[in-house]
DNA sequence: GCGACAG
DNA sequence: ATCTTGTCGC
C-alpha cells in the first residue's frame, strides 16, 4: 500500500507540530484501571483492541474492538495515519472508565514531538503513555532518551525483559509514566495492558467480519 | 548522496 | 506489522 494520492506530508508535519504544543505534562495521581492498545492485521484489515486492566484488582475487567479497513501505509514517524483511528474506535467503545491509557508505540519521542500516544492523549484529552519496543528517534543515554537537538530528555529505557522505549502521551509525568509501566511489568516482554490487547487482537484477527463495512470502513467484532 | 527508521 | 511448522534449547 502507498501514500494516498494528494496526502501532503509536509501538512502532516504542521499538524504533529502544532498538536505537540498541546501536549500536557503533570502529575498522574492515584489510578487503578489501565487501558492497553493494539491493533493486528489481516490483509487489509486492521483489528484494533482496547484491554483495561485492574491494578486493584490484578485482572482485565474489560476488553472492546474495531475492524476497519488500513487506508494507510506503514511510514516512519507518520504511524498515526494508519493506527490512530482504529485505536481510537475501539476505545471509544470501551463500556468501563479508565485512567491512564498505554499504547505500543512512542509518546513525544518523536522527530516532531507527536508519536502516536502523545497523538491519541492530545485529541482525545486524555492520559497516555508511550511504549516501544524500539527506538525510533532520540540517543540513548544511560536510561534517558534525549533529543539530540534540545539535548532535553524526552523519555526513558525501562527495562522489563528487554529494553523499552517509554515517553510520555499526555497530561503525565516522565516519572509517572516510569512507574505505571514498572508496575505493570509482570515477566512479559511488554506491560500486562498492552499484552494482553495485543493477545486478543490478533485472537480476533482470525476471524475478522470480511461483511458489515459501514461507509467509513468500519466493522463491528 | 547516505544512513536511520514506532508498528 | 505480516507471510509461517516444527524444532532446538534454556
Amino acid at each position: 500500500m502507498k501514500v494516498p494520492e494528494g496526502f501532503r506530508i509536509d501538512l502532516a508535519r504542521r499538524v504533529q507540530s502544532r498538536l505537540a504544543e498541546r501536549v500536557v505534562e503533570e502529575p498522574l495521581g492515584e489510578f487503578d484501571v489501565v487501558v492497553g492498545l493494539d491493533v493486528a492485521y489481516r490483509g487489509d484489515l486492521g483489528v484494533s483492541v482496547a484491554a483495561a486492566y485492574s491494578v486493584r484488582e490484578g485482572k482485565a475487567v474489560g476488553y472492546s474492538c474495531s475492524v476497519n479497513r488500513v487506508v494507510f501505509p506503514y511510514v516512519p514517524t507518520l504511524l498515526s495515519f494508519r493506527e490512530l483511528m482504529p485505536m481510537v474506535r475501539a476505545l471509544k467503545r470501551l463500556a468501563i472508565s479508565y485512567d491512564v491509557v498505554m499504547v505500543d508505540g512512542q509518546g513525544i519521542a518523536h522527530p516532531y514531538g507527536l508519536g502516536i500516544a502523545a497523538h491519541l492523549g492530545v485529541v482525545l484529552g486524555v492520559p497516555t503513555i508511550g511504549v516501544a519496543k524500539s527506538r525510533l528517534f532520540g540517543d540513548v543515554v544511560g536510561d534517558r532518551l534525549v533529543d539530540p537537538r534540545s539535548g532535553k530528555v524526552i523519555g526513558a529505557v525501562v527495562r522489563c525483559r528487554k529494553p523499552l522505549y517509554v515517553s510520555i502521551g499526555n497530561r503525565i509525568t516522565l516519572d509517572d509514566a516510569v512507574k505505571v509501566v514498572k508496575e505493570l511489568c509482570a515477566d512479559s516482554s511488554m506491560p500486562l495492558p498492552i499484552l494482553l490487547a495485543h493477545n486478543k487482537a490478533n485472537e480476533l484477527k482470525r476471524r475478522a467480519a470480511t461483511t458489515a463495512f459501514d461507509k467509513w470502513g468500519e466493522a463491528s467484532c
